[in-house]
DNA sequence: CTGAAAGCGCTAACAA
DNA sequence: TTGTTAGCGCTTTCAG
C-alpha cells in the first residue's frame, strides 16, 4: 500500500506572488514610493519613479488592483447587468464593451440573473465589490428597479432603452425617428398596408420604435399598422407572420421591432408558402445583427451604432465619477437603414 | 431662486455603505462574531449567529467581497478569457457559466484581449484580480500561453480544446468520437464523397474533428475526403462550398467543423445554384447553435453538451482547490447527432 | 520629493 | 464559544 495518507495542506495555497514590498526592498526605496510609481501624476522624482518601475518589471510586479480598491474605492471593475444573452445583439455590445473598457485598464464583471432571480439583487451586490460604474441592458425594468439604480452610490447607466422619468442615465439608438423612418421608406417605396411585429410588452425600446412608426405611418396618410406581438423571439417571429399572413388583407410590409424576430418572420413567410419576399411582402428589422446580411435573409435593417453608443456609455461613466452633481442624462445616438433584399435591394455580387 | 450654489463635493464622495462594525455595534457583539456569523461552519452560536444575522439584515450588510478576498484569496471571481465571441456558441456558453457561478455565489469577470494583444498578456492580469480560477475558450494557443498557463498560480482550465502535452487541465467535447460518428452516419446512409471543411489551422476542436472524420470515413472504406478550409467563420463556409462545388467531382455530403461555417456552407451552395441539399449534397455542422434549428437551415449537427461541460469544469475548478496535487486533468463528454433537414430528416411539422 | 505610520474592511490566529 | 490582536497589499496623510 502506498503513502496515501491525506495530506493537510492549509486551505490556503499562498499565492507567489511579488508585494510593493518586495519591489522597494529590490528598488532600494520605501514603499510609499513604489505606490507613487504606480499612481498617474504623483510627486517622484523621475529618477525614482525610472528605478521602481525597472525593479517592477523585473519581479514581475503588478499593483493588486484589490487591494487598491479597498482605499480608493475604484477597483477598476465595471458591472454589466445583461438579462437576454439569447439576442445575438448582446453577445456583440458585451464584446465591444469588454474591449472597449480593456483599452482604459478596466474590466467587465459580468452579472446575469438567475433562473428566477430579480434583477434588483444584483445591484446591490454589483456594487459590494466595489464596481465604478454599473451598466444595465434589459428589455424591462422594474420601477423598484429603477428607484435602486437612481439611488445607487455608483454611476448606474441604461444601456439600449430609456427611462420616461428620465431619473437614470441612459444611452440608446434613436428609437422613435428609426420607426418614422422605417415608415417613411416603406410610404414612400408605394407600400400600403403596414404592420408592427412588437417584441416584449414592457420593453421601451419596442415602445418607442413602434411609437415613431406609427408617427411616421400616419404623416404618409397610411392605414394605422397592423400590430401583433413576437417576444423579442426567432419563435415569436415565426408565429407573427403565420398571425399576419392568415388575415384577409396580410400587410405588404412588415417591420419587426427587433432583427431576430425580423429573421423569424422572414422563415415564417417563407414556410406558410404563397406569399413572397420581397415581391409580395417586404421586411424590415431593427439592430443590423450579424446573420441579417446572411444571403439566406438578406434582411434590410435599421442599424443600431454599437460601436457609438458604448462610446457614449463610457463617457457617461466618466463624466459621473469626474463631475460633481452628475444629472442623470439620456444620450441618444442615430441610427441608420440598410437596404437589404428583403426590400428588394439587389444581392450585393461579392460572397 | 433656490439655493443652487455649487457645492464642493469630494471626489471620492465616499460610498455609504455599512461596515462589519457597525453591524457588530447594532447587535452588540464583536466584530469577529460579525465574520463568523458569514462564515459556513465557523464556531458560532446559534443564538448570536441570528442576532448578527438580524442586525446585518436591518441594516441592509453584506460583506465586501474584497476585502475578504485580500485575506482568503479567495476574491469569488473566476476569470473567463474569451476570444471568438463572434461564434454563437460562445454567448451561450458565456451565459451558461454566469449562471452556474452566479448560483455558486461566484462571479465572471470577462477579459477579452484587445485588438492586437496577445492572450498572454490578459493571464497575469486576470491573476492580479485574485480571481479563483481561469477558464479559457480560445480555439488557438500559443506555446508560451500554454506554459503560463502550466505554471499559473490559479487553476487554469480549458474549455472546448485540449492540449497534447496534457499538462493543462482541460473539459471538452470528444470531437473525435463526434467526427467518426457524422462519417458512419455518411457512410451508413450510403455517402460516397465526403468532404470537410476546416476551421483555424492551429485549432485543437477542428483538428480532432478531422482525424476523427478521416478515421471513420476510412474505416467505412470511402475515399479519403476533400478538404477545405473556412476560418470557423460564416463568410468562410460561403466560400468553401463556392471552392468545393467548382471541383469536377463536388463531393455529396460535407462536414463543416462547427456550425457557423455549416451555415455559410448551404449559403454558398445555394448562391452557387444547380446543386440543392439535401438531394444532391448532405450538410453537417458542429455545436448546434440556436441557428441550426432554423426553417431556411435545418442543419443535421452535432451537438455539443453545454451544461454538461459546464458542470465539468466547475468540478475541475473546485477540485483543483481541494486536492493536493491538483494534476492537469482532461475530461472529455460525448455529444450527439441531432439529425435535421440537410440530411433529409423531414422537417417537424410545429412552429 | 520622500519615508513613517495609519488604516481601507475583513479574517484568522491566539487566548480567555 | 467569544473577544482581542495582527495583519492581507495597498494608498494616503503627515512630517521631514
Amino acid at each position: 500500500m502506498p503513502t496515501d495518507f491525506k495530506r493537510k495542506v492549509p486551505r490556503k495555497p499562498k499565492i507567489e506572488r511579488f508585494t510593493a514590498a518586495d519591489v522597494a526592498r529590490a528598488a532600494g526605496v520605501s514603499i510609499s514610493a513604489v505606490s507613487r510609481a504606480f499612481t498617474p501624476n504623483a510627486s517622484i522624482a523621475k529618477a525614482t519613479k525610472a528605478r521602481v518601475l525597472s525593479a517592477a518589471d523585473r519581479l514581475g510586479y503588478h499593483p493588486n488592483p484589490l487591494a487598491r480598491g479597498l482605499i480608493t474605492q475604484r477597483s477598476g471593475m465595471v458591472a454589466l447587468l445583461m438579462t437576454e444573452v439569447t439576442n445575438p445583439f448582446y453577445p456583440t455590445v458585451l464584446e465591444t464593451f469588454a474591449r472597449a473598457l480593456s483599452d482604459r485598464g478596466k474590466q467587465v464583471m459580468l452579472f446575469t440573473p438567475a433562473e428566477d432571480e430579480p434583477l434588483e439583487s444584483l445591484l446591490p451586490q454589483a456594487i459590494s465589490y466595489g464596481v465604478e460604474g454599473v451598466v444595465i441592458t434589459s428589455a424591462t425594468l422594474s420601477s423598484k428597479m429603477q428607484a435602486a439604480c437612481a439611488n445607487a452610490p455608483v454611476p448606474v447607466i441604461l444601456f439600449n432603452r430609456t427611462l420616461d422619468c428620465g431619473e437614470v442615465s441612459a444611452v440608446c439608438c434613436d428609437n422613435e425617428a428609426g420607426g418614422r423612418a422605417i415608415a417613411q421608406f416603406f410610404a414612400q417605396r408605394g407600400r400600403r398596408r403596414p404592420a408592427f411585429v412588437a417584441g416584449l410588452p414592457g420593453a421601451s425600446t419596442s415602445l418607442h420604435r413602434e411609437r415613431g412608426f406609427i408617427a411616421g405611418v400616419l404623416e404618409a396618410s397610411l392605414p394605422a399598422p397592423i400590430r401583433v406581438e413576437g417576444q423579442f423571439t426567432f419563435d415569436g417571429g415565426m408565429q407573427a407572420a403565420a398571425e399576419l399572413l392568415a388575415m384577409d388583407q396580410p400587410p405588404d410590409a412588415i417591420f419587426a421591432a427587433n432583427d431576430i424576430m425580423a429573421l423569424g418572420v422572414l422563415d415564417g413567410i417563407r414556410r406558410v408558402g404563397g406569399l413572397g419576399v420581397p415581391d409580395d411582402i417586404w421586411v424590415v428589422g431593427f439592430d443590423d445583427i450579424a446573420a441579417a446580411a446572411w444571403p439566406s435573409f438578406d434582411l434590410t435593417t435599421f442599424r443600431q451604432p454599437i460601436n457609438r453608443m458604448i462610446a457614449e456609455t463610457l463617457r457617461l461613466l466618466d463624466s459621473a465619477e469626474t463631475e460633481v452633481p452628475a444629472l442623470p442624462s439620456t444620450v441618444l445616438v442615430p441610427g441608420r437603414l440598410i437596404e437589404r433584399g428583403s426590400t428588394g435591394a439587389p444581392l450585393p455580387l461579392t460572397p
